[in-house]
DNA sequence: GCCAACGTTGGC
DNA sequence: GCCAACGTTGGC
């Protein structure tokens, strides 16, 4: 089993969206390498910490698993959705979406300031300078730190 | 609203 | 293939 981080603004789709609608289609990535993992690595049964960006603060909002691999993004193949891209024909598709199912919503975010006083998180891709990719991976023992700080 | 970091585009 | 211009992300 594997562990990732998903990023989304909770403007535009939340952890509360999330629990409302119990599972959704991770869709409309893209970014190549964000492409590869929802392709490639992210299976069924995987976990996901689901991450507010652009929030204030931003921070872990609470947890996901995976409940469907990846597949072609609809949203690239609908000529009428925002987000189509002509470059992938349904026979060669070029995006990838997965399916995510809520698991819980934290009592409160794990803030972005907060996470960075973790001396265990120091490596953390999300922490990185200029980490901007919005599916990243995240290690066991990163995923066990976070845990027992979620609320 | 600002701006640094980064990815993508397109001219050459 | 290089690289400048441009657009986007996302923290602050």
């Amino acid at each position: 089993m594997a562990y990732w981080l998903f990023k989304s603004e909770p403007g535009v789709y939340s952890i509360a969206d999330l629990a409302r609608d119990k599972t959704t289609a991770w869709e409309g990535v893209r970014n190549y390498q964000a492409r590869n993992f929802l392709r490639d690595a992210i299976k069924p049964g995987d976990l996901v910490l689901f991450y507010h960006s652009n929030a204030a603060p931003p921070g872990i909002a609470g947890l996901a698993k995976v409940v469907r691999g990846g597949y072609p993004d609809p949203s690239a193949l609908d000529p009428t959705h925002e987000a189509y891209d002509a470059a992938g024909a349904p026979a060669a598709p070029v995006w990838y979406a997965v399916d995510i199912r809520h698991v819980r919503t934290f009592g409160a975010p794990l803030g972005l300031p907060e996470l960075k006083k973790v001396k265990a998180l120091a490596k953390m891709a999300l922490l990185q300078k200029g980490s901007r990719l919005s599916v990243q991976p995240v290690t066991g023992a990163e995923f066990a730190v976070i845990e027992k700080l979620a609320t």
